[in-house]
DNA sequence: TCCCGAGTAATTGTCCTACAAATTTCAAAG
DNA sequence: CTTTGAAATTTGTAGGACAATTACTCGGGA
């Protein structure tokens, strides 16, 4: 058993493609990184396979599957005699966790996706609040009060962040619906794109908190109207913040 | 200039994977049918690599190339000596536009990711249609309207489907927000699924397409409230279609 | 009988080479 | 200047060889 009621949430790894370790891996990761924090701007032509096998040390073998899985994500499409080319933008699948990951917290280049992916949240979130009062089981009401409680900055900002992200991750999958469960991404890069660039004070920890408890104790009684409501509120106030940090962070 | 005013919409060819036409595409393709229809089940192993070579006729080269894509959307994972192994559905990549597009509409075991993704219109698309009153352009809202109103029965059910798709897609996309553009695809899904599934009575017909011209005019109205009530009463009845014919599918 | 350990076999991972297919580029002809 | 066709370049496919890892087998011992 743990502790005591475990009051510690870690952040989980989101390093995992589903692909194996490995070499292909690693070229998947390097490459997907490049592109989506722009370093390979939108219609530019990637590198020749014989470039990267020379750049990266690998086999053309691995230099081939990897950009396959690039293609995959609708980041890049290959043509004969002409090369790799970086997909516009609206193809991209934004909601590919890799690809939502891949995206630099600290470039404001991406911090237009975060306020997509805020306003998003604002829809889908207090909807899930609501399910997950009516579906959620004992179990995961638990989870959901301990996290809003160890939102604490006692313990550090990385513990915060678990406990943040395990609060509202955990009301996605209580919601009983799948397809919204995987939003969790969305909210996981959110997270670290927030504390990447703000330093809450204090007192706005302290609201944060309150309004998270607020939220557990809506959900663990099961009024899926209060949930619903007080979800939403936290996430108003959350996005005027947001809206804020990527105006200061675009006019930089 | 199109004949007058295109009162003519066709589905949208979705067989576009981002890969290029080949070998790997196909077999990209035909594997993650095969998966997605339950050919192959959770946990299930799929023929080794030679196997899949001597069964589709293609190189080493290629099978790898496809598997390595189908790992990047969470079907299947890989490991030394142990083969390709279909993972638990949890992992799969449900909002990837292949993986939607790869349920087969008339397999009762899809049936029920079909209910999770109408309970999820009902969660954005309301939305989205108020964010589109506000920020459709000009030539927006006409396709919306000339959508709605192309939704009668005289010409066909395919040219039916198409201008509802057309109607939906365009008002995710004049909500402005690419994200919640990225998920007509489901709306694509689940449209197939319900026309495979049900004839709808002609009177069912009118009142579908009453509601579309509704919804549209509150848009083009600018009418934000108006169109999110109007979008939400519209999928709410639908919805209660959708349970039925869930219900009945999963029965048989 | 059960458990453990070393060896063996099987399967994917990586590297390599060769050639096919397509398409841009360029030069020559009209 | 335009068109046509050849050549060069880049990705696509094929196939073979070996490495790395791990499930499986079989033998030995408690």
């Amino acid at each position: 058993m743990d502790n005591k009621k475990r009051n510690f949430f870690e952040l989980p790894d989101k390093v995992l493609t589903s692909l194996p370790t490995g070499a292909v891996k690693d070229t998947v990761e390097h490459l997907g990184r490049k592109i989506a924090r722009g370093e390979y701007p939108t219609g530019a032509i990637l590198p020749r396979e014989d470039e990267l096998v020379d750049s990266l040390g690998v086999s053309r073998t691995v230099v081939r599957e990897a950009i396959k899985v690039l293609c995959g994500k609708g980041l890049v499409r290959t043509a004969r005699r002409y090369g790799s080319r970086v997909c516009p933008f609206d193809d991209w699948n934004l909601l590919d966790p890799d690809v939502i990951r891949w995206h630099d917290p600290r470039s404001p280049q991406t911090a237009r996706i975060y306020a997509e992916a805020t306003d998003l949240r604002l829809i889908f979130e207090p909807e899930a609040a609501a399910l997950a009062a009516v579906n959620a089981s004992r179990e995961q009401r638990d989870t959901i009060l301990a996290a809003a409680r160890a939102i604490h900055p006692l313990d550090g900002q990385e513990s915060m962040i678990g406990a943040d992200y395990m609060f509202h991750a955990t009301i996605l999958q209580a919601s009983g619906n799948q397809m919204l469960s995987q939003l969790q991404n969305l909210i996981y890069a959110v997270m670290l794109f927030s504390y990447a660039a703000s330093q809450r004070t204090p007192p706005e920890e302290k609201i944060a908190r309150r309004n998270h408890v607020g939220v557990a104790e809506a959900i663990d009684s099961g009024d899926a109207e209060l949930a619903r409501g007080r979800m939403k509120d936290m996430l108003v106030q959350n996005k005027a913040m947001a809206d804020k940090l990527v105006a200061s962070t675009l006019q930089e």
